[in-house]
DNA sequence: TGTGTTCTCGTAAACGTTTACGGAAAAACG
DNA sequence: CGTTTTTCCGTAAACGTTTACGAGAACACA
């Protein structure tokens, strides 16, 4: 039914492994007939069967990008992750792989779609994002001995393979910083469960930033809930029960922020106003959002294309001169003052 | 290196061939012998090799969605999709199949890369959306004979493969409708490119319904522009300019929404308030932008889950006792009233 | 016991590539 | 001209599966 190599031979009058390697570039070829082979594959619009060639070279040339929906999102999807597709996707393009994003079913755990992906060799690499403190998949790539690189960083698989992250710790300390320059002391931080890296270096940040101003870490103004709107309407409430509530309120996450301005409004508390917001990881929602949130903004595209090289750099088929040591990298968020704080 | 069907079957003392049928749950093999087998490939962990199935059954397993950036948006990103992937790819999931998204470069046309994956044999289908009032990529695909269904309608290529989309028409007329009963005359139209075909069906809609409440189609009231916000906020202009302008804007398009109401704001014209304003498309922004939008919304999970019923029921190796008979649908937008008109 | 049927399994070919190997022809060299 | 090297190409094996085919064993039936 579709046009193979040895169709492509049986017309030029030659043997497919001189198709083959006039195709493949390799150099002994006659300079002609190479002309020839590529010529008539334009013409006949040949191109190789990508299963084909991924037995036969045991490497499929495709990355996979393994995508999870948080759990309960019905609506809000994940505008943060195109943006760095965009970039991981046109870095992988110009070395001739492909990026196939997996989807996995909302809330499930990706274990399983992942050792599907590397016990079927669909891809020849994979790049992890939402990476947790310890992280299970991590733990099985290395051991299976299979390729990755990682949006984040975590404490497990040692320090084997690329990983590209925002600094957290910062951004979670620089906004306390700003806060207490204007005069705030009761700060508060919601986050999200601490197994998610970045909830816990946030949450770092925040209490060193603290005690460096000589603030007392006070629990009560510390919360965390899921990671979607839901989870920062129910959690906001907690630290504002308490007798001596919070003057500002950082949010490590755009839908908690959105949940949690939800739940301030129905106490009749204004952003901007009454109480001070900040975000850390902006969206376009934040920018649109009313008040504008004050938040930090990753460059979401130049990490992408990043992540890509420093994978590339780590696979053996495409390792350049370079050897692979700047494999980690910790990339700043800068701040994005609006209207909430 | 990695573990074959070869290594379960010397294990076994079996041939191949046998456990090969017993994976597959073929009649001709001994109760025995299959049991034996699954518990094998259970305790060492086998999968079998996801090129070596495809090259030999021709049939990847996989079904292809072609996701594009709009040009320009380098933040934006496409919230839209998540929720319809995720729909999608549960019920392909429910069948065997994965879903493979492939990314495209912001801006470039998607032929390029579709052609590649329809010559490399990466997916046994693919799915389209953005769907042109002429597209080549449905022109190509059906004279190729390569099996897909489409997000969206088109004139292109006969009635000949599934597609779902959803009732622009139906939407632009009700917009309309309401602003009518709520005295607006004068109601100006934004819409991206024509060649998009929910760009067309909108505005068809919107100058039927005109033109059923009496009221003459002001070709100075339409405009369009890239479907981005930067598109919106240079177009909306356009109509405010005019000697009679608008009382009430209709968007097409989230995006061109927020454009348009920065430049609304920028002339001092409140939303809600100097102007009515409708979005056709709903997305998570036009429920926090200030003030909130009102805009018909989809119901993009469950449209993922038919699209993919749909395009099942036109593959041989899928279809079932039904013909293909529903082939083509038209989903509803629900209308959300919220501040904004 | 002979014949036909049913179960079960092994053998080997095929899918479309790439590539190690070897050989013929041409070129280089003395 | 003989020998060595280089250039170029064909042959065939291999990648890991699935599956058509056939055959042996067991069974049923007369």
């Amino acid at each position: 039914m579709t046009f193979s190599i040895h169709d492509l031979a049986r017309h030029l009058n030659i043997s497919i492994g001189t198709v083959s390697r006039a195709l493949n570039g390799r150099a002994d070829v006659n300079a002609d007939t190479r002309q020839r082979v590529l010529e008539a594959a334009r013409a006949l619009n040949y191109s190789p069967n990508q299963s084909g060639r991924s037995l036969r070279q045991g490497a499929t040339h495709s990355i996979a990008f393994m995508l999870q929906p948080h759990p309960g999102d019905q609506e809000y999807g994940e505008p943060f992750f195109i943006p760095f597709l965009t970039g991981l996707q046109g870095r992988l393009a110009e070395s001739g792989l492909d990026l196939i994003v997996v989807m996995g079913a909302p809330g499930d755990y990706q274990q399983e779609r992942l050792r599907r992906v590397v016990e079927t060799r669909r891809a020849d690499a994979v790049v992890l994002a939402w990476t947790r403190r310890e992280d299970e998949r991590i733990d099985y790539l290395t051991q299976a001995g299979f390729p990755f690189a990682t949006l984040g960083r975590s404490r497990s698989g040692g320090k084997t393979y690329p990983s590209l992250d925002l600094d957290f710790e910062k951004a979670g300390a620089d906004a306390v910083d700003r806060l207490v320059a204007r005069g705030h002391r009761r700060i508060a931080a919601i986050r999200p469960s601490l197994d998610l890296n970045f909830g816990y270096l946030f949450l770092d940040g925040y209490r060193k930033a603290l005690r460096r101003h000589g603030i007392a870490v006070d629990p009560g103004l510390i919360a965390g809930g899921f990671i979607n709107e839901a989870g920062g309407y129910e959690v906001t409430p907690q630290v504002m029960r308490r007798k001596d509530p919070p003057t500002a309120i950082i949010f490590n996450n755009d839908a908690m922020a959105l949940g949690g301005c939800k739940a301030l409004a129905e106490m009749g508390i204004k952003p901007g106003h009454d109480m001070a917001v900040t975000v850390i990881v902006d969206t376009p929602l934040c920018r649109y959002f009313s008040p504008a949130l004050t938040a930090f903004r990753p460059a979401l595209q130049p990490m992408g294309r990043r992540l890509a090289e420093m994978l590339l750099a780590s696979l053996p088929a495409f390792a350049g001169a370079a050897g692979p040591e700047t494999i980690r990298e910790v990339w700043p968020l800068e701040l994005i003052a609006r209207d909430s704080d």
